[in-house]
DNA sequence: AATTAAGTTTACGTTAACGTAAAGGTGATG
DNA sequence: CATCACCTTTACGTTAACGTAAACTTAATT
C-alpha cells in the first residue's frame, strides 16, 4: 500500500488553469497565502489538490475585492486545530461574521441588479419610442 | 416659483456620511468619477443629491473590488443620451453583461456561504465531542 | 483684529500586488 | 553536446488609490 498518491500540479499548470502568472503564485506563497511541496528544498515546487483548492478559494476572494491579508485570515479558519476548544470557538465566531458579511453582499448585489433592471426597462422604452427613426 | 432647490452637501458632510476622506472625494472628482458644483470656480465644492447618489454607487462598486475605471464606465451607463439610438443599444448591451456578471457573483457567494456553513457544522460537532473537557 | 473652522491647490510619499528582467540550474531532445 | 523548456532566486520597477503636508483663502466667532 502506497501512501495516498493523488495528482500533483506544477506551478505553470496551476497558473495556466487559473489564468494567472507564476509570479503571482510565488508571491502568494511568499506572503503565506498558499503552500507548495518540494522534494529537495532546491527544486521545482509541486502542488497537491489541497493546495490547488486553497489557491482557487484565494482567487475567489480576490474577485470580491478582499486583500490578500484578509483572504489569508479567512482561509486559515479552515486550518484550525480541532483539539483546541477555544480556537474552535473563535473560528466559529469569526466564520459567522464572514457569513453575515456574505449575506450583506448578496443583498446589495440583488439590490444593484434590481436597479439595473429598472434602468434597462427605461432604456428599452426609450428605444421603442424612437422606433423607425433608423 | 424657484428653480428646484433641494439639499446641497458639503464635501466634509459626504466624507463623514460615507466614512471616507475628503481627499478621496476630491480624487474621485479628479478622475472623473463624480462631479461637484461650485458657485464661482474658486470656492467650496457643493454636491447635489444626485452627486451623492453617484458617490454612494461608486463606493458600492469599490466594496466589490471594481477599479475606479470600471466603476466610472458602469456609472456612465446611466448618463447616456436618450436621443441616440445606437448609444442606447450599446448601453443596454453593456448593462446586460454587467447584470450577468452580478448573477455570477451572487451564485459564487451563495456557494461560498454554503461551504462555510458546512464547515461551521463540522466545527460545531467537534466542539460537542469535546464537551465538558473545560 | 485675531483666532478658528472649513475649504482650496500643489505636490511629494506610501502600500499592495504584482510585472519584468537578469543570471543561473536541470532534464529531455534533436 | 547544444538547445529548448521549465524551473529557480534576487531585485528593481510599476500602478492604482489614496495619505499627508505645506501654503493659502474665506467666513464665522471671540
Amino acid at each position: 500500500m502506497t501512501t495516498k498518491e493523488s495528482k500533483l500540479y506544477s506551478i505553470s499548470e496551476l497558473a495556466h488553469e487559473f489564468g494567472i502568472s507564476t509570479r503571482t503564485i510565488r508571491y502568494y506563497e511568499e506572503v503565506g497565502l498558499i503552500n507548495s511541496h518540494r522534494e529537495k528544498e532546491t527544486l521545482p515546487r509541486t502542488y497537491t489538490s489541497r493546495d490547488r483548492t486553497r489557491l482557487k478559494l484565494a482567487l475567489r476572494g480576490k474577485r470580491f475585492g478582499f486583500s490578500l491579508a484578509e483572504i489569508k485570515e479567512m482561509l486559515d479558519l479552515y486550518d484550525v486545530d480541532p483539539t483546541e476548544k477555544e480556537q474552535l470557538r473563535r473560528t466559529i465566531e469569526l466564520g459567522d461574521k464572514r457569513i453575515a458579511e456574505i449575506d450583506e453582499m448578496i443583498k446589495e448585489l440583488e439590490e444593484t441588479k434590481q436597479e439595473m433592471l429598472e434602468f434597462r426597462q427605461k432604456f428599452m422604452e426609450m428605444l421603442k419610442e424612437k422606433e423607425g427613426t433608423s
